[in-house]
RNA sequence: GCGGAAGUGGCGGAAUUGGUAGACGCGCUGGAUUUAGGUUCCAGUGUCUUACGGCGUGAGAGUUCGAGUCUCUCCUUCCGCACCA
């Protein structure tokens, strides 16, 4: 064993024994006990940044713990391939969108490599590669027949002198990114697939999802926003756009006496019905499709409207009601229409202020009057004020009340809705996977037979930074379907589509007879640990959990969910902001690597912060990760060069400064156990092990007992460290006499006998304040530690001349004497 | 705007079930060793105070024998908002 620690060449010796032996090939055994540990996988951008580090040091660290526990790990990874940032590189650097794309991901794979981080290579895949994406062909051909996809007009980012789509990140202060232009919100017909008939569903089985961090599961359930409400009309006098009625949903009926106004999606096809012959009603239409199309945006601009001039009739008071559109209605959401209750209603009420609309109080406040809006709305539910059957009625009388008097009229019926709405899939870029439908002249569709998929994506192609080379080019579309001529889609996927079944992809990676080896995938799944960054807590994880229920559906998987526990991972920041390229304050984990090892940069990431919250970047901090590293190889060091004593000592005789070590030593096995598999808090794991180094820093190893505390002790740590810091522990293992390799080394137990004190510290606190210490044998009952406890010196100072009020005893904690 | 988190020394953080606030690491101060320097080792390090002790977990209130932890109000920062991935 060398004196030094020399991170390089052992680094590069434990990489090369790892793959000589591929320690890390997961066994498709279906006999043995599996687990299955999964990192989001990375779009190959070009390098690793420290966000994939610390994403795959957490998943990496699990995936070792549980080899080490005698389970056969799946630990694979991939590449989540498609994305517009390839298109973007393409255009910069000329080249194709491909050739970048691998370029890069053999770039990563490499970087991957040298981290150490133990993934089965042998599963890898890319979502660019036709033997994946022609299984997700397949599927959507599936869900169309089944009925759960279908095509229907949607607003994107129009840029008009591009003549583009714009992603919402291409839009900056309303102008596209490259000509500069504004950009208007456009119709155009688009693929969705029915993410809202799953949605009760998907709403359900969050209760199940034990493992899961309840923000994750609460944001969830509120995006899928499960409402009851009615659905109600409001009369028109006459038809228009052959509507005789304007439809609208609302969760309080209990208010519909309040309405003081309807608005209209600046879209709907009424808005648009009347815009014909009032120009300036056309000219607000349009501005309001200047606006952007996301949601954030749309929520925090100022909120505008206009009079259409148009009554409609209130539905049980026959009473006339402006009708108005207003930019806030979002046509895709609901009707494109709402029913505005300004007295109870904050958004209502600030429009209504601003337009000098009637503001129509019809609810009571606590004290049974109503209630006060001058200032501002009163939200809360309460007894409706005097209004003919409902009078004093409260929520739920008046909800019911009011609900059947519609349905009698047959104006409106109670309902469930969801704020969900269904998955748009549709993109209008090249480097994705091809939509496989096929389009006939006359207007009809039907999807690509399963016996001519893939639909095969160009990749020898030119961007101009424009239209899709699929799209521009004529040829591309021309299918021939047993002589009937038509046109592929050119539209792609939603990168999203990929990333919502690789996980399920990577059982069986190789299956050329369909999406899914049943056999393997059932025996992999689910996955049993996902790790992944908050920021994809919604869309990403709802929309994989949507397809697993599809695939369920399809035969192809047994389970219902995909992850049963889910670790997000907080952000890396520096200088308490984001770590990102537009802010200039990156760090690149390859410079690190090749000036401390791979290792440093594991530790470091690990011990800096729980997993689950932001990373702060400090280069000391790296610095204090190597010096660790440092000062436990030399302890081993130390220890292999002192040589055994003569005379051996059996461990469950140590008596003293032996003992207490070994009591650490114990102690901290049981916390580390802990911290690894339940709590996953892998800093306080760390800190541990280092407190416990300290100890056993401080422990003269050179007599019998000693010599041999400090080589259990040694060994200990060492495996303890295993997921963390791999390489060095792969050596210091290896040097202390442990056998093959330390990847499937056995995880230390704990023995129970060694934690067993003869005397603890309990502390005395009078009023709650802690005013002496003392120690008492282990075996002291209640009775025994008060009586000790009033004797203390420094406690009775605090007693004498008060009246003892009650004392509480903790056991084995504290004594509180509350005095006055 | 809506939804979800977080706020503790000079810094990153610990305190797991309401029970000793500041583990562990960084930084800093002093000392020792070696040296050209780094390295390594030892001691100290929330704050006020000569001491006894007081104060202290974003701000303010509340519950409790006891609150960083529970409740309420407020402030600040971060994440997501459906075409970035």
């Amino acid at each position: 064993m060398d004196q030094h620690y020399q991170p390089e060449q052992l680094e590069r010796e434990a990489q090369a024994f790892w793959d000589e032996n591929r320690s890390f090939a997961a066994k498709d055994d279906f006999s043995s006990e599996k687990y299955y540990c999964l990192s989001m996988f990375p779009y190959p951008s070009g390098k690793l940044h420290m966000g994939h580090v610390r994403n795959y040091s957490i998943s990496d660290a699990i995936a070792r713990y549980q080899r080490m526990q005698g389970k056969n790990v799946l630990h694979p990874m991939g590449w989540d391939a498609f994305g517009l940032p390839a298109e973007n590189a393409a255009i910069a650097n000329k080249t194709a969108p491909a050739a970048w794309t691998h370029a890069n991901i053999e770039h990563m794979r490499n970087q991957l490599k040298a981290i150490g981080f133990s993934f089965d290579w042998e599963r890898e895949l890319a979502t660019c590669t036709p033997e994946y994406y022609r299984w997700e062909q397949w599927f959507f051909t599936r869900l169309y027949e089944k009925g759960l996809v279908y095509k229907k007009m949607a607003t994107v980012n129009w840029d008009p002198v591009d003549q583009t789509v714009l992603a919402n990140e291409q839009v900056i202060d309303g102008r596209g990114w490259r000509s500069g232009a504004v950009v208007e919100r456009r119709e155009i017909p688009q693929w969705f697939i029915k993410i809202t008939e799953y949605a009760q569903e998907l709403l359900d089985d969050l209760d199940t999802l034990d493992g899961w961090p309840d923000a994750v599961r609460t944001m969830q359930r509120n995006w899928i926003g499960k409402s009851r409400g009615v659905e109600l009309a409001f009369g028109l006098e006459a038809p228009i756009a052959d509507l005789d009625r304007i439809e609208v949903y609302t969760t309080r009926p209990d208010t519909l006496f309040g309405v003081t106004y309807v608005s209209l999606a600046a879209e709907h096809p009424i808005s648009l019905a009347l815009a014909a012959d009032n120009p300036q009603l056309q000219a607000f239409i349009n501005e309001c499709k200047l606006s952007s199309v996301a949601e954030a945006d749309m929520a925090q601009a100022e909120k505008l409207g206009m009079d259409t001039g148009l009554r409609a009739t209130h539905p049980l008071t026959g009473e006339p009601v402006p009708v108005w559109v207003a930019n806030y209605v979002l046509m895709d959401y609901g009707s494109g229409a709402v029913m505005a209750v300004p007295a109870h209603d904050e958004r209502d009420y600030e429009f209504a202020t601003k337009y000098e609309l009637a503001i129509k109080t019809v609810i009571c406040d606590e004290a049974g009057q109503p209630a006060d809006v001058s200032e501002a709305a009163y939200t809360a539910h309460g007894a409706l004020t005097a209004f003919g059957d409902f009078d004093g009625q409260g929520f739920e009388a008046a909800f019911d009340g009011i609900a059947s008097a519609l349905e009698a009229k047959d104006m409106g019926r109670v309902t469930t809705q969801f704020r969900l709405r269904d998955w748009g899939v549709s993109r209008q870029r090249y480097w994705g996977t091809p939509i496989p439908m096929l389009n006939f002249a006359d207007g009809g569709e039907i999807p690509i037979p399963a016996d001519r998929l893939p639909s095969l994506l160009p990749e020898d192609v030119v961007m101009d930074g424009v239209a899709s080379p699929i799209k521009a080019d004529p040829e591309w579309r021309k299918f021939d379907l047993d002589g009937q001529a038509c046109e592929r889609e050119t539209d792609t996927f939603d990168t999203f589509v990929q990333s919502s079944w690789y996980y399920a992809r990577f059982t069986c990676p190789d299956y050329e007879a369909g999406m899914l080896d049943s056999e393997r995938a059932n025996y992999w799944l689910p996955v049993d640990q996902y790790v992944g960054g908050i920021e994809h807590a919604i869309l990403h994880l709802l929309y994989a959990r949507f397809f697993h229920k599809l695939m369920r559906d399809e035969g192809l998987v047994a389970s219902d969910e995909p992850f049963t526990r889910l670790l997000t991972q907080g952000m890396v920041l520096k200088d308490g902001a984001k770590m990102s390229k537009s802010k200039g304050n990156t760090v690149d984990p390859q410079s690190l690597i090749d000036s401390h090892g791979a290792d440093t940069v594991r530790l470091f990431s690990l011990f800096a912060a729980p997993p689950d919250q932001s990373l702060e970047w400090s280069e000391d901090g790296v610095e204090g990760a190597h010096r660790f590293i440092r000062r436990l190889w030399r302890l081993v060091h130390e220890h292999l060069s002192t040589g055994a004593p003569a005379d051996s000592a059996v461990l469950s005789d140590v008596e003293g400064a032996p003992r207490d070590a070994r009591r650490k030593v114990h102690e901290t096995i049981a916390k580390v156990t802990d911290d690894m598999a339940r709590r996953q808090t892998f800093n306080t794991a760390i800190a541990a092990v280092m407190e416990l180094c300290n100890e056993l820093g401080k422990l003269d190893g050179t007599t019998p007992q000693g010599y041999t505390v400090m080589r259990e002790g040694l060994l200990a740590v060492v495996r303890m460290l295993v997921p963390i810091t791999p390489h060095a522990c792969h050596h210091l293992w290896l040097y202390l006499g442990g056998e093959g390799d330390a990847t499937y080394a056995a995880w230390p137990m704990v023995d129970e006998s060694a934690l067993t004190r003869d005397s603890i510290e309990i502390v005395i606190q009078v009023n709650g304040k802690v005013r002496d210490r003392m120690q008492v044998p282990a075996s002291a009952d209640k009775e025994t530690v008060e009586k000790l406890a009033m004797e203390q010196e420094n406690a009775q100072r605090f007693i004498e001349g008060k009246t003892i009020r009650k004392v509480i005893v903790v056991p084995g904690k504290l004594v509180n004497v509350v005095v006055s």
